[in-house]
DNA sequence: ATACAACAATTGTATATACATATGTCTATA
DNA sequence: TATAGACATATGTATATACAATTGTTGTAT
């Protein structure tokens, strides 16, 4: 269905305002989907966000700044959501040894555990989610999303 | 660039992953861009939205769940962001005289001023977001959008 | 050595979001 | 005409987000 039956709206869009309010609608279309997986195991999904970001770092630590780099949502306030994965202990805190501002922090072998049984969960939800466009749609997607943010 | 080196992925994503990580980032990139607008005039977008919404009924009242509906979020807290909307006089509310359950919300004067005000600026933004794509390249997202979530 | 700017993270506060539950109203039917 | 169920909105609560201000640490110019 056409994002203008979508949101029942009214007036005839151009194509440029019908971007803009078709990613917000289908970002919000997602988030619905994915949430339900992220829910069963009490994650946030920038949480889950983070832990593969540690788990990337492969046993190297990172700290706070690198994590916000890299976060998906570089708006959310990355020592409170570091707070609550600690509270789990999904992760480690300590403060740089050579630079006392800097704080490291590591996953743990409960989050790396955790990681590997969301894995499959949230692979099978992306293809669910992507099911309705072929190989080559799904790169020309991806394709245009990059030249719109380029 | 792409959204792997935006992330500073360290694996190979499939396409899949791929596309569903894009939007999700690209939402947030857009988020960015076009809160600065709204902030200025003290509103979300969604409050933003719902005066659109309200303006569409074209002088007839809306009652809530038909807002709920057209709105981009369908999770938000629609009856406390109309009390947001009220607390500026943007909106009106009144219980429906035929069926008391309901209320019936109108846009004032105030609000149709906030929003022609507005308008522009949207247009404006909407445009420059999109400036890195042609026409048909608009339209290929649009279309890829709308399939992907039919 | 001292002061100052830059840096890295934390804290405070207001608002938004998600979701469960409650309240008030209407409708159908026994 | 009671009453159970459906409907429409509101409220409560926990968590998340946005953003400003603060704290503590380091580097650097004087």
């Amino acid at each position: 269905m056409s994002i203008e039956s979508d949101i029942k709206s009214t007036v005839k869009l151009n194509e440029n305002d019908k971007a803009v309010i078709n990613l917000i609608y289908t970002n919000n279309w997602l988030k619905e989907k994915a949430l339900t997986d992220f829910k069963a195991y009490d994650l946030s999904s920038e949480q889950y966000n983070v832990l593969r970001i540690l788990r990337g770092q492969k046993g190297q630590p990172a700290n706070l700044s690198t994590i916000q780099e890299r976060m998906l949502n570089k708006m959310s306030n990355t020592t409170r959501l570091i707070d609550k994965l600690l509270k789990k202990n999904l992760v480690t805190r300590q403060t740089c040894p050579t630079n006392r501002r800097k704080i490291e922090i590591l996953i743990t072998a409960k989050g790396l555990e955790l990681l590997s049984e969301l894995d499959e969960k949230v692979k099978q939800s992306n293809i669910n989610i992507t099911k309705n466009l072929n190989p080559s749609e799904l790169t020309t997607l991806n394709l245009l999303l990059d030249k719109l943010r380029s």
